[in-house]
DNA sequence: CGGCATCCGCCGGGATACTG
DNA sequence: CAGTATCCCGGCGGATGCCG
């Protein structure tokens, strides 16, 4: 009986946490979003130079991918009127919260980076037949 | 002197957090490889079971995505011998530890989802002249 | 049950050109 | 510098059918 009410507590959290996992992907899951909470989480960014900080991302990516993460509330968009214009992008207090988590997930990747590449060699080596 | 000493340092450890953040987007952001490890995080599950836990996930995406996985050792693939077969998929050590930034990640899911979805509302109202 | 093979639609996102 | 507007392609991923 006590396993069982256990159990069932545990399914219900555990089904609430992938839900919340869902939700988050849904907003951040795509290809840059994380990227440029990250770029940012240590200070404000012009658009430029965000640009050239994060690899490899259009100008239209990051456009959009700001204007997403503007919209939800994670960072705010200052213009500075002079010229040349100049326009700075700022994690708000939830966009900056939001770097604990990704710092967790770097660490991870940080530490097991290694395990992993090695283990898709001896999967590629091994299914190379 | 000192100071920008420090801001090479952490320019420097940035960059490498950034570099992390890349490499484990790059394997395990995509749409469904966080919710099968998430699914997995409890106990080891079988196929039909998890291709029912994970909502939406059609057959095809959950067999490539457990191969990914599987490459990366993130999880083992056992096949126990029977009528009708039967296969459990379980996460490896590696796999296992990645839960506990998920768990971070799901959390301030869980703790920020209204701010966010306030925000939405707000930024949508205020944008639909 | 636990897959694999094929076909195909859609859209994320890159390239380019143009504006304020 | 900081965008907007268009065009367009690749590949992610869904639907379906077949096999051990």
């Amino acid at each position: 009986m006590s396993d069982r009410h256990t159990d069932v507590t545990m399914t219900a959290r555990f089904s609430a946490v992938e839900c919340s996992l869902k939700d988050v992907l849904d907003r951040i899951g795509d290809k840059w979003s994380i990227l440029v909470v990250a770029a940012l989480a240590r200070e404000p960014v012009r658009f430029r130079a965000l640009q050239r900080s994060i690899d490899g991302i259009s100008q239209r990516m990051l456009t959009l991918t700001l204007q997403r993460l503007e919209r939800d509330g994670l960072l705010t968009r200052t213009v500075i009127d002079m010229r040349p214009p100049r326009v700075e992008y700022a994690l708000t207090a939830t966009g900056q919260s939001l770097t604990i988590p990704l710092r967790s997930l770097a660490d991870w990747a940080e530490e097991h980076r290694g395990t992993i590449t090695a283990s898709r060699a001896a999967w590629d080596s091994q299914h190379s037949s």
